[in-house]
DNA sequence: GGAAGATGACAAG
DNA sequence: TTGTCCTCTTCCC
């Protein structure tokens, strides 16, 4: 689950539930629990997100950082809360809603000094109207490092994860393992454009939907994907199926520890695909 | 019943 | 580059 969009609607989902509200706060795991007394009855004032990370904000100067890592899970829910299920590291309640925290790679008290160093370090994120894509940019357009390690590093663009830069990669038919100095200015700005678009659309639909009209399933023919993650994708798990757009068998490989999806023959940097270009959009 | 894997990030060497 | 952490689901025996 855990992209950019799936953050930013946490965010609005803990504010609707929570926000302005005094909130029981508790650990039920046990792992949490000092914390979670010391925030327990305080009055929650809103959540936000940046990139992938969740910033809660409580009276008296208290952050709550959360970050989900690979599958960490923040449910809210209406209604009064249940006995917790499994393992949950932090449950928020009030009388009409609660929210339970599974999984996560962080989940900590900060000062809005520490919350500030964490901020610091992110780069643009495209999910926020007021960022500057220019220093994404800077550092792309002076790395010899693979376009598909940029787009994933938080340093770089805040909120991309492993769906978004492989699907971002195919629709603009960039080669993943192209350096990032040998992107184009225009690429580069036709790409950022297409990411800011795809990821509000995740924000709206809580799906990673990245297929344009004339290769949805209804249009081609084809069944559906069903899987956990629920969007309809050009590249992502589909390793040695064939492309939507040119049939080729998709590719798969290991990059900096993740797996990596893309179509060879679409993405081969000035070789023609049967298909023609694919446009943004 | 157990292993593998997953939309992530960090520290250590 | 490798190991580590977090939890749950899926798959295989």
């Amino acid at each position: 689950m855990p992209e950019g969009h799936t953050l930013y609607r946490l965010a609005t989902a803990l504010t609707g539930s929570f926000g302005g509200r005094r909130v029981r706060v508790g650990s039920p795991q046990g792992r949490f629990a000092d914390s979670a007394a010391l925030l327990d009855r305080s009055l929650l004032r809103g959540a936000e997100a940046a990139g992938k990370h969740l910033f809660i904000q409580f009276s008296a100067g208290r952050w709550l950082h959360v970050h989900l890592g690979l599958y960490g899970t923040f449910e809210v829910v209406a209604g009064p809360a249940p006995a917790p299920r499994g393992a949950v590291r932090l449950r928020l309640s009030t009388a009409s809603s609660y929210a339970d925290l599974r999984g996560p790679t962080a989940c900590e008290l900060q000062t809005g000094a520490q919350r500030e160093a964490v901020l610091s370090r992110l780069g643009p994120d495209p999910l926020r109207p007021d960022v500057d894509p220019e220093l994404a940019w800077r550092r792309i357009s002076s790395s010899s490092r693979p376009v598909a390690g940029l787009l994933m590093d938080q340093n770089v663009i805040a909120g991309v994860g492993n769906v978004y830069r492989a699907e971002l990669l195919f629709r603009h038919r960039i080669a993943p393992h192209r350096q990032g100095r040998d992107l184009s200015r225009s690429e580069w700005e036709a790409m950022w454009m297409d990411l800011v678009a795809l990821m509000h659309d995740g924000v709206r639909t809580g799906r990673v939907d990245t297929v344009r009209d004339a290769h949805l399933p209804a249009v081609m023919g084809r069944q559906p994907r069903v899987d956990d993650h629920g969007g309809e994708v050009y590249v992502y798990r589909r390793a040695g199926q064939p492309c939507h757009v040119c049939a080729e068998a998709l590719a798969t490989e290991l990059l900096d520890g993740r797996n990596l999806f893309w179509c060879p023959r679409c993405q081969s940097d000035g070789r023609s695909s049967a298909a023609g270009r694919p446009r943004p959009g």
